[in-house]
DNA sequence: AGTCGGGTTAAGC
DNA sequence: GCTTAACCCGACT
């Protein structure tokens, strides 16, 4: 039983630049984890996933949203602009088979285990902002908020894997993982224009810039080099 | 071949 | 619904 993102009942659309849908939303953040920020024509492609909104507007969106993420954070904000909307259900993930449509998507009732979707470094960064916003537990509203991607249940998984990743890297590392990156990279996630997110101000001083990019494994074959995962992402204010 | 990382799933609370 | 742990598979050593 996968839900084909093609055969949504699409709600009405509304295409002004201004104003984002619930279902606009939706399909923008999709395709947000679709078009990972590596890529060249990021905001081209997911404005062509999101009907009436251009480049400009995705990117702005983007930005957007990344800030209210930010106030949240910094405690200036209580909740999430639609934290308590549930109306979008019905269109907000995928079943765990099919789940995000990288090109493998099983043919059709396959009995076979399904291997699982690798978490993208955007994933697990909005894994980590959702980690801020709700807090460890919290994992329907990460699902439902924050990663849309992930059911709760895998949201539950990842973090599962992430803390015990967290742990064991305290003794020491073996193979870099995604779960390496632990804190935020908001300049890999285009900070917004503004900058109004103060960092608290952390005591000590210590506070690396609050991001680190880190290179992501991506195909390690030719590079000997050590690669580093999604997870070395951290979470900046703590 | 053995080990490790990461995703899924089932069981327990 | 969340946590824990077993299980499985792919990739690395």
């Amino acid at each position: 039983m996968y839900q084909d993102t093609s055969c949504w009942t699409a709600p009405p659309i509304h295409s002004s630049s201004t104003r984002w849908t619930r279902f606009e939303d939706k399909l923008f953040e999709q395709a947000l984890v679709r078009f990972s920020d590596d890529l060249p024509d990021r905001w081209d492609n997911i404005a062509q996933q999101v009907p009436g909104k251009s480049p400009t507007d995705v990117r702005d969106h983007y930005e957007d949203l990344l800030h209210d993420v930010l106030q949240i954070d910094s405690g200036r904000v209580p909740m999430p602009t639609y934290a308590d909307d549930d109306s979008l259900d019905d269109l907000s993930r995928w079943d765990s088979t099919s789940q995000i449509s990288f090109g493998t998507k099983p043919k059709h009732g396959e009995p076979e285990r399904k291997k699982g979707t690798p978490w993208t470094e955007e994933e697990h960064r909005l894994f980590l902002l959702g980690l801020k916003q709700f807090g460890k537990g919290d994992w329907r509203s990460i699902s439902r908020n924050v990663v849309v991607t992930r059911t709760p249940t895998q949201v539950a998984s990842h973090a599962q894997k992430y803390f015990l990743r967290q742990n064991s890297v305290k003794k020491e590392r073996k193979r870099s993982s995604i779960h390496d990156i632990t804190t935020v990279d908001t300049n890999s996630m285009s900070m917004p224009a503004d900058q109004n997110w103060i960092p608290p101000p952390s005591g000590p001083a210590q506070q690396q810039p609050a991001l680190q990019h880190l290179p992501l494994p991506g195909h390690m074959s030719d590079q000997g080099e050590g690669p580093i995962g999604v997870d070395d992402i951290r979470v900046c204010s703590n």
